[in-house]
DNA sequence: TATCTCGGAATGAACATTCATTCCCCAACG
DNA sequence: CGTTGGGGAATGAATGTTCATTCCGAGATA
């Protein structure tokens, strides 16, 4: 019963610095932050379930026992990420959002936050997708993505009430947008090759036209 | 070396009749379609390595050993619900294509169509967005994707040729109105409701409105 | 030397697949 | 009409493999 390391603070930040004088949190993050990108790499192209730990552990470049320091297991791991990326999200897309502009440039900035985070970090967009609603999330994930949702939601039917946007289930609105959206990130994915700004703006126009009232 | 039973061809239409006199084949089929129908739940819920195989035998109500009997491996097996679903949902969408008429009814038709089928096999539509292009299809099963993805951009090449679509990279344009689709979906399986038809005319104009030139 | 992080082999559990056995159907026979 | 035997479908315990997780010795740090 002897208390393990514990994972879910990561050694470096439990104890005093362990690093260079000068406040350099790299050394610590540096390993945990290479699992967490090979990991968001590999759930990416082979599901959270089709990933085996040593292949996150070898793409990091760290052995495998070293993300059981990091992360208490696979799953927390998942959640991590999880997290981590749809919380950046979240405040890149929400910050200073323009509670009192019109609607359509609440959507264009909307969107284009969205595109840009999303060109600069396709697999971080693909993996939020895919986990989305899996089992192996925990109630604190779950409860972080419903509370986007209801921050999304809320700007819809406020939009809709000022008969701004078409009337119409909130849910459904929202959901072809997000679905249009993942789209157009995967036909670029799958191109391999990221859009120019001309067709981001194509897609906008497009999807505000479906929008408007 | 003794040739073990091919499981491609299921054992009943190899041997005579093992059945009620009348030609009822459901003896022979109801397993195959009981482990299909099975596999294909199992697979949209928990993706297609989080699924064990015993599992999808009990649900089907069979011996893990019998799925063996139908299909050479899981793999095996996963090819060929897509198949058969890419190819039944190609058939019913595709049938009696109105090549000549407006875009504005080529696009109604196409999209109701698989809101009906949609609407009636939601497992199957998700089935199919979930596994579209992970690694264990086969050649077989990308080669059909491909061709049917041929045939969807051809309509629209030829439908902004008339410039009654906008345009834009066809890859874009489809993968906008196919992606909301599976928004649309999604808003509704989450739900767990289907939609009513009000709605989804809702979203057929909403597409149009997107697309239209 | 004492402490702490790492790596990667070791471990036990879970999995896909196999195969020896059982079960079922029916035709042949008494 | 009841019994029996053959053949093939079905089964699920057994098998070998793969995987998540643990553990321990090796280095680094101080």
């Amino acid at each position: 019963m002897s208390p393990p390391p514990n994972p879910s603070q990561p050694p470096a930040r439990a104890s005093q610095p362990n690093l260079a004088k000068r406040g350099d949190k790299r050394v610590v993050t540096d390993k945990r932050e290479a699992i967490l990108d090979a990991a968001l790499e590999l759930f990416v192209e082979r599901g959270f379930f089709g990933t085996a730990v040593p292949e996150i552990a070898d793409r990091a470049g760290v052995g495998a026992g070293t993300i059981y320091r990091y992360f208490e297991s696979k799953e927390a791991l998942v959640n991590a990420i999880y997290r981590e990326q749809k919380t950046h999200w979240g405040k890149l897309v929400l910050a200073d959002f323009p509670v009192a502009a019109p609607t359509r440039e609440q959507f264009r900035l909307l969107w284009m936050r969205m595109a840009q985070w999303a060109t600069e970090n396709p697999k971080a967009f693909i993996f939020m997708e895919l986990h989305h609603h899996q089992r192996y999330l925990d109630d604190q994930s779950r409860a972080l993505e419903e509370r986007m949702l209801g921050l999304f939601t809320a700007v819809v039917v406020s939009a809709q009430a000022r008969r701004e946007l078409k009337a119409g289930p909130p849910q459904l609105l929202m959901g072809i947008v997000m679905g249009a959206f993942v789209g157009v990130i995967r036909s670029c994915v799958e191109i391999d090759q990221s859009l120019d700004s001309a067709d981001w703006k194509l897609a906008e126009q497009m999807l505000w036209e479906a929008l408007r009232a």
